[in-house]
DNA sequence: TTCCCAACGTA
DNA sequence: CGTACGTTGGGAAT
C-alpha cells in the first residue's frame, strides 16, 4: 500500500463502514481494516503526506492529521457561500454550473446501492455524462455498509478527490499573494491549508467538549432563576413566582410577548420604540416596574436559554459541553458554534473549569482587527502604530484626541459608523492613515457596487446575497457590510493560521484546544504542561503571523494565562 | 408545521 | 442607519 508514494505528496482518503480508500500518484487502494486510525497513524509516520480529503466530517477516525487538504473548505474559501456538498464541490471545480442543493431530509429508504445507482442508469461510474456527481456518491449511498464494493468505491472517490484537489490547488495559483515578502507556499495556498486543518478543528472541537463543572453551573443557574423544577406543574409555578412581581407593575400580562409589554410600559407612561434592554436601562430608576422588567429578563434569558434543560441536553455525563462547530460562517469566514459556546453569558464562565489535575491556558489576540488592517493595507503609521503593546496610544497622539476618541475613530472606520462623535475623528483619520482608510473605501465601493470582494487571503465574500436593490439603504449596508467582512474575514483567516499551529503543536499530547471564540483560544492541558502549552502558543503566533504578514512589519500580541476557571482569566 | 421578528448573549 | 453569529418565544402565514 502507498510503495513508491514520496513523503508529504498529496494521498486521497475516503473512510468508510470496514475500509479506507486511499490514492496517491495515480493510483488507489482498497484497504478493508476496521481500524482506520492505526492504518491512518502509519501511514503519517511513514509519509507525512497532505491528506486529501472531501470534507472534514467524514474522516475524522481519531488519528492526527497533521496537513490536510479539506476539498470543501477550499471550495469555499474560493467560491463563498455555503454549500459544501460533494456535487457543488465537483462542479465549480470543473467550472460547471452547480447542481440543484441536496435535499435536507436523509433518504428515506434505500436498496443495496449496488443495484439501485438510479441517476447513473444502473453504471457504478461516480460522475455521469453531464459532468455531475452522480446521485448515489453525492449522498453517500455508494458507500453503504451492507455494500460489498464500498471500500473499491472508496478508492475511486479518494481518486477523484485528488482531481478536485489539483484543480482548485490551480485556482489557488491565481490568487494574488500580496503580502511584501512572500515565503513558503502562496499565501492562498497557506489559506487553504490553514482552513483545512480547521475543518478538522471543527470536528474535534464537537468531539472534545468544553470542560463544564456542572455543579457550579447549577449554582449560578439556581441563584438567578430558583430551583429546579420536579414536574411540569412545579416548572409553571415556579415560572409565575418569576412572574408575578413584575405583572404587579406592568399589569397582568405575558411578560414574553413584546406587544403586551410595550402596552403595559405605554400605561405607566413610558412611550418607547421598543422594549430592548438599552433602551429601558435609562428609565431603571424612574419606576420599579422598569427595574423589575429588566432583572426578569435577564433572568429570564438564563432560565431558557442557559437553564436546566440546556444543561440537560448539551453537556454530557463526563462534564462537557459539546455543540456542532463549523470552520467557516458565510460572511467573512469566522468559525461558528451551536449549544451556546460561543455567546455564553460572562455570568456563566466561571462554571468553565479545567478537571483534575488540569488547567486552562487561555489567549486572546489583542487589538487583532486594527492590527490586520494595518497588515492588509500596508498602511505606514498604521504599521508603525502595531509596534506599540497599546495601538490606541500612538493612534491618538497621531490624531490629536484621547484614547477613547481614537478607539472609536479607528472601530467607526472598519465598520463603517458615520453618526455621532466618529465624524470629525475619521476626517483626521484620512489624513493620518490613508491607505488604510482607502483599501476599507476601496471594499465598500465594491459592496455597494454589488461587486464580489477577496479577503487579503483570498476568501470570496459574495454580495450577491444582498440582493440587488438600488435601494439607498441597501446599498449602504452592502458597503457597511463588505468594508467589515474584509477586516473581519482577515482577521479570521490569522486566527485559524495561529489555532491550526497551537493544534500541530499539541500533537502527540495530552493538551487539546477546546475552544475557539474568534480572537481568543482556550487550551486544556495537564498541571505540568502548563508553561509549554503557553509558550507555545506565543511561539506559534508568531509563526502564523509571520507567514501570514510576511514583511509587513506588523507585530501581534497575545494575551496568555493559565487559570482553573475561565472567569479568572481577565 | 414553517417562517420571520424582537430580543440578547458573544466577538 | 457598525458587523457577524446562535437561541429563544411569540405570532403570523401556510
Amino acid at each position: 500500500m502507498l510503495e513508491g508514494v514520496s513523503r508529504s505528496a498529496a494521498v486521497g482518503l475516503v473512510v468508510v463502514p470496514g475500509g479506507v480508500g486511499l490514492a496517491a500518484d495515480g493510483q488507489r487502494w482498497a484497504v478493508p481494516t476496521d481500524d482506520p486510525a492505526t492504518l491512518i497513524a502509519q501511514v503519517e509516520e511513514r509519509l507525512a503526506p497532505r491528506w486529501t480529503f472531501w470534507a472534514a466530517r467524514g474522516v475524522f477516525v481519531g488519528a492526527h492529521l497533521a496537513r490536510c487538504h479539506d476539498l470543501a473548505a477550499v471550495h469555499r474559501l474560493l467560491e463563498g457561500g455555503w454549500r459544501e456538498d460533494t456535487g457543488a464541490v465537483w462542479a465549480a471545480a470543473h467550472e460547471r454550473p452547480a447542481p440543484a442543493e441536496p435535499s435536507r431530509r436523509p433518504v428515506a429508504s434505500h436498496g443495496t446501492g449496488l443495484l439501485d445507482l438510479d441517476g447513473a442508469e444502473g453504471t457504478d461510474e461516480p460522475i455521469t455524462d453531464a459532468g455531475q456527481v452522480a446521485p448515489t456518491w453525492a449522498d453517500g449511498r455508494a458507500f453503504d455498509v451492507e455494500n460489498p464494493l464500498r471500500t473499491e468505491r472508496a478508492a475511486r472517490w479518494a481518486e477523484l478527490a485528488l482531481v478536485v484537489a489539483g484543480r482548485q490547488n490551480r485556482r489557488l495559483a491565481e490568487l494574488p499573494d500580496r503580502r511584501r515578502t512572500p515565503s513558503g507556499p502562496a499565501l492562498p495556498v497557506q489559506t487553504a491549508f490553514s482552513e483545512s486543518a480547521a475543518a478538522l478543528l471543527a470536528v474535534e472541537l464537537s468531539r472534545t467538549g468544553l470542560p463544564l463543572d456542572r455543579a457550579t453551573a447549577e449554582t449560578i443557574v439556581g441563584d438567578s432563576v430558583g430551583p429546579r423544577p420536579s414536574s411540569p406543574a412545579e416548572e409553571l409555578r415556579l415560572r409565575a413566582v418569576r412572574d408575578d412581581p413584575v405583572r404587579a407593575h406592568l399589569g397582568p400580562i405575558d411578560l414574553r410577548s413584546n406587544a403586551q409589554v410595550l402596552s403595559g410600559l405605554r400605561n405607566l407612561g413610558f412611550d418607547v420604540p421598543d422594549t430592548r434592554a438599552h433602551r429601558l436601562e435609562p428609565f431603571r430608576d424612574a419606576h420599579p416596574g422598569v427595574a423589575a422588567l429588566l432583572d426578569w429578563r435577564k433572568a429570564e434569558r438564563l432560565a431558557t436559554t442557559y437553564g436546566y434543560r440546556w444543561l440537560d441536553e448539551h453537556v454530557g455525563r463526563d462534564g462537557r459541553l459539546r455543540g456542532e462547530w463549523s470552520a467557516a460562517d458565510a460572511a467573512a469566514g469566522r468559525m461558528t458554534a451551536q449549544a451556546g459556546l460561543h455567546n455564553l453569558p460572562a455570568e456563566l464562565r466561571p462554571a468553565v473549569a479545567a478537571e483534575p489535575g488540569h488547567v486552562l491556558v487561555r489567549a486572546d489576540l489583542g487589538q487583532v482587527e486594527p492590527r490586520v488592517l494595518a497588515a492588509v493595507s500596508q498602511d505606514p503609521g498604521l504599521v508603525a502604530a502595531t509596534r506599540d503593546d497599546d495601538l490606541y496610544a500612538p493612534v491618538a497622539a497621531a490624531l490629536g484626541a484621547d484614547r477613547p476618541t481614537a478607539k472609536i475613530a479607528v472601530l467607526a472606520a472598519m465598520y463603517g459608523q458615520t453618526s455621532g462623535a466618529a465624524g470629525e475623528a475619521l476626517r483626521r483619520m484620512e489624513k493620518a492613515y490613508p491607505r488604510a482608510l482607502a483599501y476599507l473605501r476601496s471594499a465598500e465601493e465594491a459592496g455597494r457596487q454589488g461587486r464580489d470582494v477577496r479577503t487579503y487571503g483570498g476568501r470570496l465574500v459574495r454580495m450577491a446575497a444582498f440582493g440587488a436593490g438600488e435601494d439607498g439603504a441597501v446599498t449602504a449596508a452592502r458597503g457597511r457590510f463588505a468594508r467589515n467582512a474584509v477586516v473581519q474575514g482577515a482577521a479570521a483567516e490569522l486566527f485559524k493560521a495561529w489555532a491550526a499551529t497551537v493544534r500541530a503543536g499539541l500533537a502527540g499530547t495530552p493538551g487539546r484546544i477546546v475552544l475557539c471564540l474568534h480572537d481568543e483560544l482556550l487550551l486544556h492541558v495537564p498541571e505540568s504542561q502548563a508553561s509549554s502549552a503557553a509558550a507555545l502558543i506565543t511561539t506559534a503566533l508568531e509563526q502564523a503571523s509571520g507567514r501570514w504578514a510576511a514583511g509587513s512589519g506588523v507585530r501581534f500580541v497575545a494575551d496568555v494565562s493559565v487559570v482553573r476557571r475561565w472567569s479568572e482569566a481577565k
